[in-house]
DNA sequence: GCCAACGTTGGC
DNA sequence: GCCAACGTTGGC
């Protein structure tokens, strides 16, 4: 299993809304960047993700599950961009802070801290548990 | 609110 | 196909 990362404002789609819709899940639509895409085009369903909130929370505040594979973005005509099916898994007891990642050397390569404008990111099984156990999560 | 970084666009 | 200009993003 792969891990990866969603980023989102949380006035446009937050946390709460991702759990709200439960077991339903949500289209992670609206992404318009070739590598984001693609990157969602190699998620495989029952892999799991960080929910990250970009602006003033700047942190990883829970995990989500990709549901369904890569499909046409319903929101983007014409069929160049597509998106995945999430659902929320859990919270992370305790939501792991940009800061708190950049304070971290064995995190210095994530895309967060070296790319901080990509939507969609990939996680390595290193940099998973290291967040995972600084949330709270064994 | 500012600014740096990045992706995209369009003229040549 | 190159590159300058522009718009957008996100951290500070």
């Amino acid at each position: 299993m792969r891990h990866w990362l969603f980023k989102s404002e949380p006035d446009t789609w937050s946390w709460d809304q991702q759990c709200a819709r439960g077991a339903l899940g949500e289209e992670w639509v609206g992404v318009r960047n070739y590598q984001a895409r693609n990157l969602m085009r190699a998620m495989a369903v029952g892999d799991l993700g960080f929910f990250y909130h970009t602006q003033s929370d700047k942190a990883v505040v829970g995990i989500v599950e990709i549901m369904a594979p890569a499909h046409p973005d319903s929101t983007a005509p014409g069929g160049v961009w597509d998106c995945v099916d999430l659902r929320a898994v859990r919270a992370l007891p305790r939501p792991v802070t940009l800061a708190a990642i950049k304070a971290c050397a064995e995190l210095a390569d994530m895309p967060l801290v070296k790319s901080p404008r990509l939507s969609v990111q990939p996680v390595t099984d290193v940099q998973w548990a290291i967040i995972c156990k600084m949330g709270g999560l064994d």
